[in-house]
DNA sequence: TATTGTTATACTCTATAACTATA
DNA sequence: TATAGTTATAGAGTATAACAATA
């Protein structure tokens, strides 16, 4: 209905994209659980690399209820990987930190997965591999401005990449 | 390291594929839960679309302990989406097997994600997404090569894809 | 009164280990 | 003995509702 079908040896660009996100998307898991993290707990770990937001704004960054976030934190502070740190400005607030121990384990898997998203792309001239990131730029850009967002904007001063 | 970094209107290329893998696996997450379903219990039901497997099979299936799968399909027997279905070759073995509500359920959400996929790339003109289809046909077909796999042996005689 | 965060509770998902029934 | 599946148990992750402290 949507379009084409596959033929022999080419998916449907559905397909072909979502076998692709299954595909990174556990390539991540399995790096992430080498250092015994789940994908949320890296998440956390990487909203936190250049913010230092209070348990009300990771809820929101990381798309969660303020009670999960609690436990996520809670879990994360027991293993060393983050402190909670009272606010100065208002006695209600509590503030996330990444600890030295949380930023190296992050660093590392991070580096890890990019490095196996650049070894499954080994197959392709790097002028095809420029296509594709040319495309998929302009799906992303597209797709964050009909909800009024900039894509460029949202990235940290650091330019950590927004993905985790 | 692994390549040029981002300009002002482009992603790298890892950047790229990470940010639409997530945003994928996000409105696959989405479209699942208006049906009440989980992502897991969304390919359990895509595996089942054209096959009557054991439970073990399951497990390897959807890379699960066999322990995770009795819960799974539990909990989906007991909506009324799949039965279990006494082997009559072998007395220890269980079948599981899809009923018209849990067929009906996964065929619409299948279609929904389908389309907001396709919808996602509504900026793309039709020769750029058959560009990308072709590109990224060839990075996973050199993947599943890569582990000794047929990428198009593995899709069901009906032609299901096989991301659920 | 409104907001921030935690607690209590319940459910899904996952794994390990022990168990039952069958082969 | 080996295999198929379930049960017991433990823990992560999630949400809703009720709560305490602060604004």
């Amino acid at each position: 209905m949507t379009g084409p079908a596959a033929t022999r040896d080419e998916l449907s660009i559905v397909d072909a994209l979502a076998q692709l996100s299954f595909l990174i998307h556990g390539t991540l898991e399995r790096r992430a659980s080498e250092h015994d993290l789940s994908i949320i707990q890296t998440r956390l770990l990487g909203v936190l690399r250049d913010r230092r937001p209070s348990m009300n704004e990771l809820a929101r960054l990381l798309g969660l209820d303020k009670s999960s976030v609690t436990g996520l934190v809670d879990r994360a502070e027991r293993r060393g990987l983050v402190v909670r740190v009272p606010s100065t400005e208002d006695r209600r607030t509590v503030l996330v930190s990444l600890t030295d121990h949380g930023r190296s384990l992050v660093s590392q898997a991070s580096a890890q997965f990019e490095a196996d998203v650049s070894t499954l792309l080994d197959c392709l001239p790097p002028s095809d591999r420029d296509a594709i990131a040319g495309l998929v730029s302009r799906v992303l850009v597209a797709h964050a401005a009909a909800r009024g967002v900039d894509l460029f904007a949202t990235v940290g001063t650091q330019g950590s990449p927004t993905w985790p």
